[in-house]
Formats: structure tokens, C-alpha cells, sequence
DNA sequence: TTCAGCTTT
DNA sequence: TCCCAAAGCTGAA
């Protein structure tokens, strides 16, 4: 982006004053000194109200570093000769993890929005201009700069510095028109290349440099005609000569910055720069080596080629140092620390840590405090650090003294949070604020559905005229991504906050809102699968509002590629070869689509379909020759050669599941356990999953088959109940169960310590309910009636089955099942945690014991 | 785990 | 006219 490279209002106990930058010291030749120019800002800023906000943010970290200073004084040498062991071993760990191998290179547009402004409209070139508007600049060009005009400074204090300054509205549009041309250039030297902003990316190259060797010569070569290439490059074919300092009118877009020629750049070898047809002088030919600057300055070239618009690139053996190196020849110039251990000390020992990614005013001004000022220094006090800092923060702190980052680029993240927020005058009216945050609503339900994200974490910002920012929080049980979701949730914290308000108006300048907690994939599945099963006759109803939002269900959001969709591409394609082995039958998919209309939407019941996992939930082993039967049989073997790690496991899973009920019955304020039914098959497993009507658990085929039975033996399993309860018999609630954790017990031993008077026992297998009250009693019947074979022969009855894919027609609910066996996966994506729930759906359920899942397992 | 505030870019 | 937006992290409860 532009800003790390102009940064922001950095406050001080003096007040603040916007930081200088690199150029800072050419400031005098045009522009304003230091000096003035701070005498200007400060001018301008002083007595508002953003000023004593700043002011007033200053004194807390003040306080901050006060309390450190005071913990640090605390500190007693036993405890820092303590911390020095533990440092220094970690410093050797470190040391010997060690990757030099890489070649990472981070690359950095110059200025890019000015430059982008300044190439389409020449007329700002040599004038002082700035991209963004009165309230706030997006960057400045270097020549503005020279008066001080930096980022993340509002436009009228800029017009103070400069009054000549020109301001461009962003256009946002054209800078992704140029960043996708820059980034069709990254992906040639890195397809796996990480944008981190439209200007800025990181780039792996070194498989690129290892296949660049034996690249032959006319494939690094790239022609310049009249100095400037045409959309893309030449012909690699095309050879000229020429003497390319006199011919290749680099676009230049800063008085200040030096032609692409690459004399700044660090261990340069003019050498592999060929000026060879001097008879040609309106095409000049470049060619580029095979190393690592030579492959970043090729790639720099190219992009100024095509977009007539400068990079600086730093290439080193990791992120961090890369990202400090393309800093380095900031214009238009490259920096790279060769892949020794000592060339990265010895780059790093001066290094001021202001300048390392992560560390911004606030840390920098701490760690000032502490006498740290250079990441020498950062490792000399490594111990102390280890005191007075959280674990993340000294191991990050350690990291950087010793020039160590990340070798990877991975593009791991996975998105974590997603919000929109806004800025405006002064709005105090109630009505408009909540206008306003439906509006913001709006605009992030679109925005997450972009990307198909739901969350259960709505998390509303306001700012009020006196730039206090206050952040307010809400998670609720279920993901939520429509504006109608969202917005139930965010007018509630807002009304809260209204009302603490009150009488007083809240005066806000900015709202936000923010989505996080998103859904796991496993989340997600487990989610889609509910929505798509009661999809076809079923709105999804929100706790929140209580209303049902028609898109919701109607148009789901469009997801990400997701394993489903593969699947189901998959699928038809199976189909459309006449494969029957997985098709589903037309019995089937009337039960799970009642409405008979094309099946639109995949539910995890297509991957059991699709994808038999025959992972063993014991010992994790997978074979790809295993059948159902062999499957069983191993799980069997598994289980009896290690019982209690094998139970335990399980239970903990089952345990989780219990959790889930339990978290989402807490939160549904309507007491807990409430129509709950819990299934026990030969005294292994208890486990729980939503059912149909969202209010009411039943055991989940799928989990069962892994977490319960450990085997897939039977269709007809599901849905026998064997102890269930309801609210509206709620005579034994809350003394059941007792304090009973011991999750190494055989469930079936808590659910008999636990069920009490009135639970019904209906056989899973003859489905006749059992005239006992005892649980141990009853399973014994299962187990006879299991041992009687009366499941194989269910099994049998289906005349549809696939042995690696038995059918199970869910009376139940509708829905089509295949069994699997079930792995880790399946069963975490099973979790009711995520469950959508419908309060209004309270079946009249009597007679039932009442066992609430809170009680059994605490 | 949740939430509010902080930090960074 | 007049001082951002977005995301991740930390620490306390």
C-alpha cells in the first residue's frame, strides 16, 4: 500500500507531528523544512477535537509505558538471569531453524495512486499533487512531499503546507485496471504469488530462478520501443543494440527518482545489460541474467514497460527482510541482503526498528522507553523483553533481532473478519443512526456474500464528535449474512448504546459494522446441510428477529468453489456416464426434495455419498482397499486393542457434541435440554445432532457411525430413541447428572447414572419401546437384538444399496443418508454448535424424562 | 470464549 | 467544507 511508506500522525509528549519520511532531508531544496512544517501542522491541528483525542491516546500509552518501566524495576536478577536461559535456548532453537534458502522478494509500487494520476494526466507531473480528498490523502507525489504532505493527512492541512498542491480524487477503479496488469506480471516469476494491497505483493521466486537458468537468453531478453514498450512485451526474437542510458526514457515520474537504469540498485552487474544494434536506435534490447536481482529488475522493467509506473523491490531470505529491503532504494530501486547468515546480521544490526513491519508508533514508543531503538538493541534486551512483554510480542521481538520472518509465502489466511464503516457529520437522530446502520448492514451482507461467508460475531464501531471510538460486540449462536441477520443483531448493541446515552443524544461521526467468527469449512458444511435439508419446505428461521428472510433460502449465498460443488460436478458428470453405483435413487431424492425441482443445493449427505471415508476414528489409519466389512472389522480390532484411549477419544468427541447442546440451549435463554433425545447403542457412544425441527437433537447417523457405534451396521439405527426428555417435563431437570465429567467412562454408565424415572427405551433395532427404566438393562436388548442380525437384514431390505454407500431413507426428517463411516472431519461438521434454531417450533412432547445435556456431562 | 480496545497498514 | 478504513491482535473477565 502507500501508506507504510508515508506513515501516519505519530503523537509525541510534545503533542504530534506527522513522521518524516525518507525523503525528509531533500524537504529544504523546494519544499519546507522540518521544522516549518510542523510549526504548520501544528498550527492547524491544535484545539480540535481530533488533536485532544490524540493527546488523550498519547497519555495512555504513557501510562502504559509507565507501568512497564515500573514492572520492569520490580524485576529482580534471579528473575532475568531466569529469562536469560530461556531466551538463549530459544535463540538457538531459532538459530538452527534457520532458512536461508529462499528467495522472497517484496515488491512496491512507488506512489502508486499519484503515479497513476500523474502518468494519465502529464499536467501534474512536476506539480505538487496528492490523491484523495479534503478530509484525507490517499499519498502525495514526491514533489508534495517536499512540503511535508504525506499520507493519512487530511487534505486542508496539506493545502496549508502547499497551497499550490493539487488534490485527485481516488479512482479506484483504474488503480485495479493497473494492479491487474502488475499482477499478470507477478504471476509469471510467482503463480502463488500474495497481493497485500493493490500495489504491494509478495513473491516467492526461487523456483522461478531455478528454472531461469537454464531459460535461454532470447527468453530474458525484452525490447523498448521509442522507450516505451508497447502493452506487453516484444518479441523475444526481436534483437536490437543501443546504449540504453541514452535511449530508454524510463517514465519518470519523480524529479527525485532515478530512471529504471538500475545504478542504485544493490550488487548490480551492468554486465548483463547488451546494448548490441546501434543501427536500430528506436528499439532498445535488454537482457537480463539469470540471478535474483537480475530476474527482480527484469520484472521491475516489465512492469514499467506496461504500466509506465516505477516498483521498488527488496529481495532477501524472508518476508520480513524483504519487505525492509524494498524500502531500501524507495524510488524506483531494489535492495537485496545476499542468503548468508551474516549478510542478514549485518544488515539487521543498524536497522531501526521502526522500520520492521509490526512495529508502529505505539511499540516503537515503548520500546524507546526501554533505551531499544535499533534491533541490536532488540536483541541485547531480549531477556528483559521476555519479562515485560506478552509471548507473541517477545517471540516476534526475537524473530526480528534475529533477522528471522516467515520463508513461506502462504496465502493460509484465511479471512478472519469482514466490516464496513463509515464517516460522516454529525448524525445524533436515533432514527438516522439506525438508517445508517442498516444502510452499513446492507453493504457488508453484499460484501460477505461475495465471498460466502456467514458469521457469528457482529461487532458494531462508533465514533463520537469527540473521536472516541467505541467498539461493541454481539455473538449469537448462529451465523448470520444477510442484512436482515446482521442488521437484527447490530440495531440491538445500538439501541444499547442509545440508551446508555440517554437523554443525552449519542453525536457519532462514524459507524462501523463487523462481521467475525466465520464458519469452519466443516462449520460451513454442517450448516449448508441443515439450511438444504429444510431448504425445500422450510425457512430458515433467525433467532433474532424471528422473521424469515426469503433470500435466505431462496438464493443462498453464492459460495466459494466448495467441496460440494466439486462434488457435485463430480456427481452429474458420474451420472451423465451412466455410473450407478453412487447415484442417489428417485425415492430419495423426492424424500429430500420434496418439490421434486432439480436438486440446487449439495448437502454434506453428497459428500458422504461421494466420498467414503474409511478413515479408522481410533487409530486415523485410511486404506484405500477397505470395504464397509473390513472397515468395521478394523475398527473393532482398534478399539479392543486400546479401549480406554479409543473411548476416550470418542467420548471427548462426544462430550463436544454435548457442549454444543449445551452452549446453544444457554444461549437460547430457554433453558437447556429441552427436547433432547439421546441415543445409546451398545454402551459406547452417547452423542447428539440436530434434528429436523432445529429445537429438538437427535443422534446424527454420521456421528454416530463414527463417535458411537464405531461401525456402520445399519439404515434403521437412527432415530431410536433410547432416553429423551422435554421441557414440559421438567420435574427431574437440573439434578440430573450431577457432577459426572469422567468422560473415560463408557457413556452408557453416565447416561445410567443419569437418566432417571420416565425415560422411554425404544430399541433402535425392533423399534419396540422396553419396559425398563435401566439403561444397562435395555442396551443388553439392543445388543441381543444386534447380535440377532435383525440390522443385517434391514440393510438387506434396501434393495438400493451400495455396500460402500447404504441408503438410509430418513423417516424423519427427508433426508436421503448414505452412511460412511465417518471421520474426524464428518463428525466435527456435525456440531449443532452452528445450528440454526427455530424457537417458535416447540413440539408437545410429553411423558418424556427430562435430562438436560448441561446436567450429563457437568 | 467473548469482548473491548489497541495496533498496524 | 475540513482528520480514514479495514483487519488482526491482546489482555482481561
Amino acid at each position: 500500500m502507500d501508506q507504510p511508506e508515508e506513515k501516519e500522525i505519530a503523537p509525541s509528549n510534545e503533542g504530534f507531528q506527522y513522521r518524516m519520511g525518507l525523503n525528509d532531508n531533500k524537504a529544504g531544496m523546494e519544499g519546507l523544512d522540518k521544522e516549518k512544517i510542523n510549526k504548520i501542522i501544528m498550527e492547524a491541528t491544535k484545539g480540535s477535537k481530533f488533536y485532544d483525542n490524540e493527546l488523550k491516546k498519547d497519555q495512555q500509552v504513557n501510562q502504559r509505558i509507565e507501568k512497564m518501566l515500573q514492572q520492569k524495576s520490580q524485576l529482580t536478577s534471579s528473575q532475568l538471569k531466569m529469562a536469560q536461559v530461556q531466551v538463549e535456548k530459544m535463540t538457538l532453537e531459532l538459530e538452527r531453524s534457520r532458512d536461508l534458502s529462499r528467495f522472497i522478494v517484496h515488491v512496491d509500487m512507488d506512489a502508486f495512486y499519484a503515479a497513476v494520476e500523474m502518468r494519465d494526466n502529464p499536467e501534474l507531473k512536476d506539480k505538487p499533487m496528492a490523491v484523495g480528498s479534503m478530509s484525507m490523502l490517499s499519498t502525495s507525489n514526491y514533489v508534495a512531499r517536499r512540503f511535508g504532505v504525506r499520507a493519512a493527512m487530511p487534505g486542508f492541512i496539506a493545502k496549508k503546507l502547499c497551497p499550490n498542491l493539487q488534490i485527485v480524487p481516488a479512482n479506484f477503479d483504474k488503480y485495479r485496471a493497473v494492479s491487474k496488469e502488475i499482477r499478470e506480471i507477478f504471476s509469471e516469476y510467482d503463480p502463488n504469488f500474495l497481493p497485500l494491497s493493490l500495489d504491494e505483493a509478495y513473491l516467492d521466486i526461487t523456483d522461478h530462478l531455478e528454472e531461469r537458468l537454464t531459460r535461454p537468453e532470447d527468453r530474458r531478453t525484452f525490447t523498448v520501443k521509442n522507450g516505451h514498450a508497447e502493452n506487453g512485451d516484444p518479441p523475444a526474437e526481436v534483437k536490437a543494440k543501443c546504449e540504453p542510458e541514452e535511449t530508454c526514457t524510463s517514465p519518470v515520474l519523480f524529479e527525485d527518482s532515478p530512471t529504471f537504469l538500475p545504478d542504485q540498485c544493490h550488487d548490480f552487474s551492468r554486465q548483463d545489460l547488451k546494448c548490441e544494434n546501434q543501427e536500430r536506435p528506436q528499439e532498445n534490447v535488454f537482457v537480463f541474467g539469470t540471478s535474483a536481482e537480475e530476474a527482480v529488475r527484469e520484472m521491475r522493467f516489465r512492469i514499467e514497460q506496461k504500466t509506465t509506473l516505477t516498483a521498488s523491490a527488496g529481495i532477501a531470505p524472508n518476508m520480513m527482510l524483504a519487505k525492509v529491503c524494498s524500502d531500501k532504494n524507495k524510488p524506483n530501486g531494489q535492495y537485496i541482503i545476499l542468503h548468508e547468515r551474516q549478510a542478514v546480521m549485518d544488515f539487521i544490526k543498524d536497522l531501526p526498528i521502526r522500520k520492521v513491519p509490526g512495529i508502529g508508533k505505539v511499540t516503537e514508543k515503548m520500546l524507546r522507553a526501554l533505551g531499544i531503538t535499533t534491533c541490536t538493541d532488540l536483541y541485547q534486551q531480549r531477556a528483559l523483553l521476555s519479562l515485560l512483554f506478552s509471548d507473541t510480542s517477545w517471540h516476534n521481538f526475537l524473530h526480528i533481532s534475529l533477522g528471522l520472518g516467515s520463508t513461506r509465502i502462504e496465502r493460509d489466511g484465511e479471512r478472519k473478519s469482514m466490516s464496513t464503516e463509515r464517516t460522516f457529520s454529525e448524525i445524533s437522530s436515533a432514527e438516522e443512526q439506525y438508517e445508517l446502520c442498516r444502510e452499513l448492514c446492507k453493504d457488508l451482507a453484499e460484501d460477505l456474500s461475495k465471498e460466502g461467508l456467514k458469521g457469528r460475531t457482529v461487532t458494531l464501531k462508533l465514533k463520537n464528535v469527540k473521536f472516541e471510538v467505541k467498539t461493541r460486540a454481539s455473538t449469537v449462536s448462529y451465523a448470520v449474512s444477510t442484512e436482515e441477520e446482521i442488521f437484527s443483531v447490530a440495531k440491538d448493541i445500538l439501541k444499547a448504546e442509545i440508551d446508555v446515552a440517554s437523554p443525552e443524544p449519542l453525536r457519532l461521526r462514524l459507524m462501523g459494522v463487523r462481521i467475525s467468527g466465520f464458519l469452519c469449512e466443516d462449520d460451513k458444511k454442517h450448516q449448508k446441510s441443515i439450511t438444504s435439508f429444510l431448504g425445500s419446505n422450510k425457512a430458515v428461521k433467525t433467532m433474532c428477529s424471528g422473521t424469515v428472510d426469503p433470500k435466505a433460502t431462496q438464493n443462498p449465498a453464492p459460495q466459494r468453489e466448495s467441496f460440494f460443488n466439486q462434488k457435485r460436478a463430480a456427481r452429474l458428470q458420474g451420472l451423465e456416464q451412466g455410473s450407478t453405483s453412487n447415484a442417489v435413487t428417485s425415492k430419495e431424492q423426492n424424500v429430500a426434495h420434496p418439490s421434486s425441482e432439480p436438486q440446487q443445493d449439495f448437502t454434506e449427505v453428497d459428500q458422504i455419498c461421494q466420498d467414503p471415508d474409511f478413515t479408522c476414528p481410533i487409530c486415523m489409519m485410511k486404506k484405500s482397499d477397505w470395504n464397509l466389512e473390513a472397515f468395521n472389522r478394523h475398527i473393532d480390532q482398534c478399539l479392543s486393542k486400546s479401549p480406554t484411549s479409543g473411548n476416550g477419544e470418542i467420548l471427548s468427541k462426544c462430550e463436544d457434541v454435548f457442549e454444543n447442546c449445551s452452549d446453544k440451549a444457554k444461549k437460547s435463554n430457554k433453558g437447556v435440554g429441552k427436547d433432547v433425545r439421546i441415543k445409546n447403542l451398545k454402551n459406547k457412544m452417547v452423542t447428539l445432532a440436530p434434528s429436523d425441527d432445529m429445537d429438538d437433537f437427535v443422534i446424527d447417523n454420521n456421528t454416530m457411525h463414527t463417535l458411537h457405534d464405531q461401525r456402520v451396521k445399519s439404515d434403521s439405527c437412527r432415530d431410536k430413541i433410547i432416553c429423551e426428555n422435554s421441557m414440559e417435563n421438567p420435574q427431574v431437570e437440573g439434578d440430573v447428572g450431577g457432577n459426572n465429567t469422567d468422560v473415560s467412562k463408557p457413556a452408557s454408565s453416565l447416561c445410567s447414572a443419569t437418566c432417571s424415572e420416565g425415560a422411554v427405551f425404544i430399541c433402535p433395532v425392533c423399534n419396540i419401546q422396553q419396559d425398563t427404566s435401566d439403561l444397562a438393562v435395555f442396551n443388553r436388548h439392543v445388543d441381543v437384538c444386534l447380535n440377532n442380525g435383525i440390522l443385517e437384514e434391514l440393510k438387506g431390505q434396501n434393495t438400493n444399496l451400495d455396500p460402500k454407500h447404504p441408503v438410509r431413507n430418513d423417516p424423519q426428517n427427508g433426508m436421503a443418508v448414505r452412511g460412511n463411516a465417518g471421520n474426524k472431519s464428518n463428525a466435527r461438521s456435525k456440531r449443532p454448535g452452528a445450528a440454526q434454531q427455530n424457537p417458535a417450533s416447540k413440539k408437545a412432547k410429553t411423558q418424556r424424562s427430562s435430562l438436560t445435556i448441561d446436567a450429563f456431562f457437568k
